[in-house]
DNA sequence: AAATAAACCAATTCCACATTGGTCATACAA
DNA sequence: TTGTATGACCAATGTGGAATTGGTTTATTT
């Protein structure tokens, strides 16, 4: 806990800056004020050390978890706050099967807490866009009302969070073009297995289900990921 | 499908304003160029018609999703993007319950998993995590392991996608103080109920026990969600 | 050699200004 | 009166250059 305790390899802290520092960290902690330091340049000369000396006792700090750096930006108290997620950069991480798993982990949840929690105009909405599904007239058309009925789901769960979580993972599978591309000024079949899919998880939802739902929207998600990997 | 339907309360399309629009969708869409349209001041003089008379138009096409506009930025083709989420703005529209929800959905899956992907170096490393927590000598630097091991599990599951939904969770719950604040300069208990709990998510991965895997975060985030609204 | 000082680099912020969709008020025409 | 055109204004956003800042290298000094 206290820097006279020295790592095998690193210097001693003969000036005692770590100390200062983390005195200094101390101080700003319990104070609500901002989480920034001063610049190294001014720190070191108000510490009256060299700038790499200054550096050595931060890098310590930083190791330690108690601050972060970034170029550009300063020196914060804390953790590193992670980036926040870029969903076409997510996408060219990933994979059609990755996405799928966390669907998978989500959705049902999200149709089981909708059978719980939706109004009566979420499910009326809902109906709608199954309907505007199964009447679209190409399938540029039918993919933007499956989108949409998929997150009204998530909206109608009343889960903030989730809403948020599936919202990324749309935003990933629209910035990129997985599977084969439909073809164009081609309408969808009169019998798409997603028609009564979805049906079977608003029936679900409208007789306040939860399990149902989850599970129709599991089976849902299933088929789907049978034609991605091109089992249909 | 075509403009010459005119919804009852909207205005004709006396000059054909939303048909030439449509055409130029049309246009725009098929070649690869940037889905950028003129803004409404030049799109207007461009057309021959007035500002306000464009606007009708382009608020159609905005309803149908075909086109999206924002203040500064301009109009552009396709369906509006979601925003990236912020972690900040996130925690201050939801709640712990909401959250552990969250949790609930997505971490068995990852222990899951991990259990299948996790090589010998990530699950040496979970153990060291798991041991860090006990040895803590303060409930922040528990805190600061624990979340570490929940990171470690969701990297051992080796999908992206997984992995950026629960940083995101925990940087949500970061970025807010739920719950009753643990006091400083305590030590974690002796025996704390999260240390079997994570010696038993850790056995199940290194035996390769999926289902076991998924059960044991199951029960661990129940405890921990009891504690959280009060019941330990 | 080792420590110090200074210069340099690249990422980021900051600030003033232009751009752009949204709104309102006035003038004008039917 | 009613509706429309015109223009001004507003707030959010983009843009580009200068300043800031942590990271790195080089030269100098001890």
């Amino acid at each position: 806990m206290n820097s006279s305790f020295q790592g095998a390899d690193s210097a001693p802290d003969s000036d005692g800056v770590l100390d200062r520092l983390r005195a200094l960290l101390a101080e700003l902690e319990k104070g609500d004020a901002d989480k920034r330091l001063p610049n190294e340049r001014e720190l070191a000369s108000r510490l009256g050390v060299t700038r790499a000396r200054l550096r050595k006792s931060l890098q310590v700090l930083e190791e330690e978890g108690r601050l972060w750096r970034g170029v550009g930006r300063g020196t914060f108290i804390g953790p590193k706050p992670s980036e926040r997620p870029d969903a076409a950069l997510l996408a060219s991480k990933t994979n059609p099967v990755q996405v799928m798993r966390a669907r998978m982990a989500i959705e049902p949840e999200l149709a089981g807490l909708a059978a719980v929690n939706a109004t009566d105009d979420e499910i009326a909405q809902l109906k709608e866009l199954s309907r505007r599904c199964k009447f679209a007239s190409n399938w540029r058309e039918y993919e933007v009302y499956d989108a949409l009925f998929h997150h009204e789901i998530a909206v109608s769960a009343h889960n903030t969070i989730l809403l948020a979580l599936t919202d990324l993972l749309t935003q990933v599978r629209r910035s990129v073009t997985w599977g084969r591309p439909r073809p164009e000024g081609v309408r969808p079949p009169e019998v798409h297995h997603s028609f009564v899919e979805h049906d079977n998880i608003i029936d679900a939802i409208s007789h306040r289900e939860p399990i149902k739902a989850a599970n129709a929207m599991r089976r849902h998600l299933q088929t789907v990921e049978d034609r991605l990997v091109g089992r249909d």
